[in-house]
DNA sequence: GATGAATGAGTGTTCATTCAT
DNA sequence: CATGAATGAACACTCATTCAT
């Protein structure tokens, strides 16, 4: 009796969801929740606002599950830092190419207007809490470290340190996201120089 | 009873603006055009959001006033720049230095907003045209030559590397304006190090 | 895979709309046309909302052919009214009891609302001009009179005595309809008295 | 410097909430929360919706505005049955009038709706929940314990005869508040048997 | 026959802008 | 000059209805 099966139904509906959440990734990314509008992102995804509806209850919603997956997304590639092969700084260049990859950009845009725009729905603040900085630094302290024992990497604080650094890379992916000739993306090696010793 | 004569009234009148010109770039800044409302400026400059109206036609014309006295603002600030004090590097550190002084945060914001946001009205998009990155970049070309034939500034394309810095500078403000613990403002000697030569 | 003969598909065609007719009058008699979501009877009746559509042309069609049965219904019954024994009043009595017992609190909601609210369809209009108070009031004319005859009921204007014990018992329904513990539903010989002579 | 004294603004304000309030008392007591349109409570006041917000923050908060002044209206209209001139019976009578008297009509609705629709506010359902028909029940007690003591009222269980007799006169208001010539409001002496001892 | 994805018109609400005072 | 009441266009979201499968 069922026209289209669950296997076939199942399929639409997360390709729907992956086709929706790539247009809204774009446009939250640009625009900030306030100033996403649900038409444009229906507009971008090429369906209709009403449809739209129909995969997410609503605008929030959509948000906090693209942080959500940002922010997972995010942990992991940091974790997988220490998959890397190299010394210290050449996991940390490698990690930096990954971050500064363009692929990356509309999430790491999501994960900023999350943390800095107005209208920013009570849950995701939540979310953004266990996610703050801190946690990252505590995640790289490690290799940090181990950069410093082997002189690669400057002595000092090596908090402060990290935290300078992924303020840069993140102001950097802010600033360069918008597809804009006014900003570059310096290369790599200019802003390693930040944490290395040469 | 008595009425002001014209002295007066002209002066009330620039009070006014420039009260209305403060609080609009304070809520430009930290919300873009879009997000920013009318009302919101009008309530932080404590006047009646019909008053606004008296003195700049509408949103559109206040914030492309801002913007045109943020970059004249930009580039006196970066001209100025040869009047500091001590070798080149001396005076990058200290243009640095202002830069990253918080007080002109919301300058260097409203610009950010105005190059990256949506809706920003065509004037201010041919406004920013004239002002572009490269304008900068020219303006400090000089010095940054200088700086490398005195030693103090890695070789190199001289172009590239101050577009990379002032992308670097750029990001750090847009990251740490939103008064968020979550970015830092590394010290202004870790940022020279990407174009110093140690 | 032998296909069903047309008298089984007739069958379950049939089935089919008396199951959806019961999810809606139960639907339509709570919350009205206006606020009964045709994708709540759908899920009432057990079935899609697409497969709604198979069997009513519109939301409008089924509000109609609902409102014309409970119609129906109600004329039918107080017909049947001369068919119980007893006396007059025994026979008012047996009928009011009927009316109240809350099996046919639907039918009667449902006409109320097709009175009363707004949105409801022209053709339904029609219908309920055909079937107004004063109807009613014919039906059951011979019997009050009678009544009256017999000393069992007050004297006075007999339509404006059916009118009121109608009204009466029309309020009470509705008041009474939504399970609230806020109303409650007299005992029949309390209601009985506004006609009675005692 | 203010062109409005205060004087002026408020009673402008005011006259337009009456006028609002008035409007928006009609609508929702003909369609309920859900299917009142607040385009429609504009058009009845005669104003554009935007203004609505002006006044009202929400269509919540201006159904719950009404149905508090109603609730507050009803207590004091029962309440005020003690002043009334006369025996027990002939008050009960009088507030009978009062209550029926069409122009608390849209009032009844409007609790009445707000006691059965669905999509009612959470606060309004606190404040019914305060306003329950135990609560007039207990109100008009003494009244009625003294019409059976005086030999006015039947005897029997006095809150079982308030409670039916407050049904038959909602369920009246109810069916006859649509200014449908369907239902008839009964002539109080005809309700006034329910309870009297004749 | 049966499903549920898809559409688009309509509703609640916000906000730039105008205007009477 | 100054106010805030008033308007209307725009946006988030809902729901009757259609249609491919």
């Amino acid at each position: 009796m069922t026209p289209l099966n669950d296997e076939q139904l199942h399929q639409i509906r997360d390709e729907r969801r992956e086709q929706i959440k790539a247009a809204a990734a774009q446009v939250f990314a640009r625009k900030g929740i306030l100033c996403a509008k649900m038409s444009m992102i229906a507009e971008t995804a090429g369906i209709s606002s009403g449809l739209l509806y129909h995969y997410f209850k609503s605008k929030d919603e959509l948000f906090m599950s693209l942080v959500q997956e940002a922010l997972d997304g995010s942990v992991a590639a940091v974790r997988g830092v220490y998959e890397l092969p190299g010394t210290p700084i050449e996991k940390i260049r490698a990690m930096t190419e990954v971050i500064l990859d363009e692929s990356g950009a509309p999430y790491f845009l999501l994960v900023h207007q999350a943390r800095t725009s107005d209208g920013v729905p009570e849950p995701v603040k939540r979310l953004l809490l266990q996610y703050s900085m801190d946690h990252y630094i505590e995640l790289l302290l490690p290799l940090f470290e181990a950069g410093q024992r082997a002189g690669e990497i400057v002595a000092g604080d090596s908090r402060e340190l990290i935290s300078s650094y992924l303020s840069v890379l993140s102001g950097i992916m802010v600033v360069s996201s918008y597809g804009m000739k006014d900003y570059c993306i310096p290369k790599v090696d200019r802003l390693l120089r930040v944490i290395s010793s040469h």
